[in-house]
DNA sequence: GTCTATAATTTGATAGAC
DNA sequence: GTCTATCAAATTATAGAC
């Protein structure tokens, strides 16, 4: 931690910089966008550089996935850690959605274009081991069985793909508005905690 | 219909031959090996001769799209017209998911690749006006109130789409089987139909 | 560590002969 | 309608100088 740690300063500092001109490319044009030579104009580098901190283009989108999953589960995260149960899902249900809509490329990117992609995204799961799955379970520990959970945490979150994922493709389609569907997912775990008022106050006071 | 029908009578056929070269690609290698290149390789022609059926590449993945949603239409037109309301619903659905299990390329590229290829796909909707949603919106009829039905329809789209999407990026991570999940989705409106025992038990008779 | 230079491909698309 | 030939560009990745 004081000198060993010192040996190649420079490494993540050169690593950050390829990650962010990289992060920037696929948020503006999207992820076929990207490309090593594109990297390197952006960060004022030559490709070949490039090659000496990553292993190729696909290296590098792996470590965006690993990043934009973590930065899904500090989202999942900031729930207020104090509400109820049903409280936090419900936050977590549209902080979901809403870091779909927000940040769109890196979204398909994680969950839309390939299983490697995803599995890059999930099998690195954070700095610890969270996943979608295990932040969506948490607050469904109190609102299900014991026996009932993983299944109820898949289900959900597939419920929760699905809306941003189509209104990332289908929003022409769609005319109910994304908060609206949410709401309808988390229903049947909210059946009887009076949190549907709630709910449905959120679904009115959302912008981008 | 005699005389003039035949003015251009191979239009067609080069048509097919280049979009069956197409649809080949992608089912093998996926959307995004598909190129001119290749398509003239395997129809025998020339790449320059593409360009007089086709605007270019992007013309020829519409066609595409256009064509596998008029597939899934199709598979989800062959539930059995004489079933109950809630058994057609049922059928639907799981021939939803299979579709995308069967043919994930086409899939994904019809709902997972951008709003503009969606669009291609559901704008020109099959040979009639048919969607995914109309598709789904008719057992619904029977099992909603008028007034509830759109949303139904979406609502249960988006769960579909979910399972289905997550099935074919993130299926690592999934440990309910599908139909099951499907099943659940399914539940809400099924609810008083006494055809849950029904969809049970297609749930464990399913393969490839 | 970084660069220059470049190899080796692949791409979409077009001009012009036939 | 189809082909040959080709353009103009982009791509990943590497070799070797510094």
């Amino acid at each position: 931690m004081t000198v060993i740690a010192q040996r190649t300063p420079k490494r993540h500092v050169m690593r950050n910089a390829i990650l962010d001109a990289a992060r920037a490319i696929v948020l503006r044009h999207g992820f076929d966008a990207l490309s090593m030579r594109k990297i390197a104009d952006v960060i004022g580098y030559s490709p070949a550089s490039l090659y000496l901190h990553f292993e190729g283009r696909d290296a590098i989108a792996h470590a965006l996935c690993a990043e934009g999953h973590a930065q899904l589960m500090d989202a999942l995260r900031s729930v207020d850690p104090a509400a109820t149960p049903a409280g936090r899902l419900t936050e977590m249900a549209h902080a979901y959605v809403a870091f779909a809509r927000d940040h769109p490329q890196i979204y398909q990117l994680i969950f839309m274009e390939n299983s490697a992609y995803t599995a890059a995204a999930m099998g690195h799961a954070g700095s610890d081991g969270a996943t979608t799955l295990s932040m969506l379970g948490d607050p469904l520990t109190a609102l299900c069985t014991e026996e009932k959970r993983p299944a109820a945490a898949e289900i959900l979150w597939a419920a929760l793909h699905g809306i941003a994922s189509l209104s990332l493709t289908a929003s022409a389609f769609i005319g109910t508005p994304v908060d609206a569907l949410v709401d309808h997912a988390l229903a049947p775990y909210l059946a009887n905690t009076a949190i549907g008022r709630t709910a449905r106050r959120r679904s009115s006071g959302r912008s981008a």
